[in-house]
DNA sequence: TAATAAATGAGACTTATTCTCATTTATTGT
DNA sequence: ACAATAAATGAGAATAAGTCTCATTTATTA
């Protein structure tokens, strides 16, 4: 682990510091989109706040990180690695919990044709897309208040 | 003009007030998402600060209001009245404009079957879903900068 | 129109994020 | 391996979006 998160840093011509590490390597450890504040959690002090958000910010300058406000308006971050595909995100509006989901081909290919058309009435480029789901995890959820 | 946004209010059992009616019509007015700085911009100092944020949640749980977060990290507001159906977000990323965008039928079923693979695969029950678009108004935009 | 409850304005407060600057650390060329 | 240089860091101050408080004003109702 500590050896991909270097490599990661050096094949991005990204000198490697500690604080990078320690962060690259919770967001691999964690595997899944994380809030900034489990992050610090996750952290626990060993990084600086203001040195956290320098190195989140040198992550998506480099292209590997993704960052995006869930619906609770909390400030959400994932690793977009190689092995990463385009992928969409489902949201449980109880727990906070985001989950990374691939949609089958056939629907991203009809998706990529909408999209075509939307550039042509609106005379956009658009580079990018993202469908986005919320609802409950109805199931054994710990975190979830089940109100 | 300020008709409707009375009958708005009063549809919803919420007491009209001065405020209320002056947010309203700017969003009416406006017509699109906007953001907050835009809209405070639009009232001009006529509602307080504290005012405008109050009366942004009280059209929230009457369920007239969407809130969400550009890509840009600025907090975009839009008005849901009866004839807006279902659509989704066409962002500019340069110049921060947000337009509305319907997608084909065709298109919303295939997502909807699509949407019942995901609730039974991760045992979601899945309430909403949006789909956004980034990317650039290629066009005369008066307001990007077109770097 | 008076009584009551609700809404407002002004500004204090909170909290996420950015900025500053003195110090530390990584990189590089020898 | 080392010294010189540039880059990164930590600590905390600064900023800004959004919320809260409380005294005053406004809407509703009977």
């Amino acid at each position: 682990m500590s050896q991909s998160s270097r490599k990661i840093l050096s094949e991005h011509s990204v000198s490697i510091t500690n604080p990078r590490i320690l962060v690259l390597e919770a967001l691999l450890d964690f595997g899944n989109p994380i809030t900034i504040d489990e992050l610090q959690l996750k952290l626990g002090g060993s990084v600086a706040k203001s040195t956290l958000y320098r190195v989140l910010n040198d992550l998506k300058k480099i292209n590997i990180l993704n960052e995006f406000t869930s619906p609770d308006n909390s400030t959400v971050v994932e690793l977009i690695l190689e092995d990463h595909s385009h992928h969409h995100h489902l949201f449980c509006s109880d727990c906070g919990e985001v989950i990374d989901v691939e949609l089958s081909e056939e629907f991203e290919i009809m998706l990529t044709k909408e999209i075509q058309k939307v550039q042509k009435k609106f005379n956009f480029e658009i580079t990018d897309h993202r469908v986005e789901m919320f609802g409950l995890c109805t199931d054994e959820c710990a975190n979830c208040k089940k109100s």
